[in-house]
DNA sequence: GGCCACATGTAAACTGTTACATGATTGT
DNA sequence: ACAATCATGTAACAGTTTACATGTGGCC
C-alpha cells in the first residue's frame, strides 16, 4: 500500500495501542527500501508508490516480532494527578475519575463493535483469532477502568468527610 | 530532597506508573529553581543540595495538575506482536501470554503488599486515600491482564486447531 | 471552478534515555 | 584501604510529533 494508506490502516486497526506520524512513516519506507525489505511499485497517479514486502522484508519482520517485548514506559497523567490529589480536592478527583470511566465506557463500545464486525466478516481467517485477542485486552482493560472508577468514586466523598460537613457556604 | 532522594522516591512511590530519569531531574532543579518555584538549601554535604518547593512553586504544581491531562500515547508493545500473532504462531502467542500473565501477577501482589503498608503507616494521612486509589487502579489493572492471558491462553490452542491435529512430530 | 480526499515529504522542535565522568561520605 | 551508596551533571543519541510545503485527481 501506499504511506497514505498505511497510516489510514493503522489507524483503522491497531490505532488502539499503536501509532505511528507521516514524519516516521515515509522516511521509514524508503530505508526500508534502500535495505531490500520492501519494493516499490508506481502506482496510477504519478506522484504515489504502492509498496509491498520482500521475502527478505518478510523474514525480518517475523524476527523482529520474536524479539521480546521492551518494558513498556508506563506514565500515566491521570494517576499522576490523582497521587497528588490532596492538592486537587475530592471534586476536582472525582471529575477526573468519571472522566476517565466516561472514556472507558466509549472504547468499551467501540471495542465490542469492532469484535462483532470482525466475527462476520468474510477474509481475514488466518488473523481473527489474533485480532480478537488485542480486542479482548482493550475490552478487559475498559471494563477494568470503569470498575475502578465506579469503586473509587463510591470512596472518595464519604472517606473525605466532604458530603455532610460543609453544606454549601453562604454567599 | 536532593535530586537523587528525588529519583528515589518517585521510583518508591509513583515508580509503578510514572517515572523520571537523572538526565531530567538535575536540568529541571535547576530551571525551576531560576524561575523561583523551588529553594536550594546547602546540605551536610559540600556537593549536594536539598530543595524546597516555595510558595509559588506550590501554587504552579496545583495549577499544572488541574491541567486536563493529555490523551496518552498508547503503544503496546505486546498488543502489536499479537496482532502479528499469525507470523508467531500460538507456541510463542502462548509464551507471550503466560509472561505478560506471570508480570501481571507479580505486580498485582507488589501492590497488595504497598496497599495493606499503605494502612498501617501513621502519617501519610492526607495523602492515604488518593494512593490508595492509584494503587488500586493498579490492581484492577493486574487482575485484568490476569483474566484476559488466562481466557486468551484457553482459547488459543482450541480454535488453532493445534490441540489433536499435531500429535507430537516424530523425531 | 473549487472542494475534498489522496499523497508525499522535510525541518524544527521537543522529549527522553543512556552512558560516561566525577567525586563525597560512610561503614567495615 | 575498599566497597557501597550517595550525589551531581553533561553529552550524545534516539525517538517522536507537529507544522509546513507541495501537488494530484475525482467529483459536483
Amino acid at each position: 500500500m501506499t504511506g497514505y494508506a498505511l497510516k489510514l490502516a493503522i489507524s483503522q486497526t491497531i490505532g488502539h495501542f499503536w501509532n505511528e506520524s507521516v514524519g516516521q512513516i515515509y522516511p521509514t519506507l524508503r530505508r526500508l527500501e534502500d535495505q531490500g525489505l520492501l519494493e516499490r511499485t508506481r502506482a496510477m497517479r504519478r506522484d504515489s508508490s504502492v509498496f509491498s514486502v520482500t521475502p527478505s522484508g518478510l523474514k525480518q519482520l517475523r524476527s523482529l516480532l520474536r524479539e521480546p517485548p521492551p518494558p513498556q514506559t508506563r506514565r500515566n497523567a491521570l494517576l499522576l494527578r490523582l497521587f497528588f490529589g490532596r492538592h486537587l480536592g475530592p471534586a476536582h478527583c472525582r471529575a477526573l475519575l468519571q472522566g476517565a470511566r466516561d472514556q472507558a465506557t466509549r472504547e468499551l463500545e467501540s471495542y465490542e463493535h469492532l469484535s462483532a464486525a470482525l466475527a462476520d466478516e468474510a477474509g481475514y481467517a488466518h488473523d481473527r483469532e489474533y485480532w480478537l485477542l488485542t480486542l479482548m485486552a482493550g475490552i478487559h482493560a475498559a471494563r477494568a477502568t470503569i470498575a475502578w472508577a465506579d469503586e473509587s468514586l463510591q470512596r472518595l466523598p464519604d472517606t473525605m468527610g466532604q458530603t455532610s460537613k460543609r453544606p454549601g457556604r453562604p454567599r
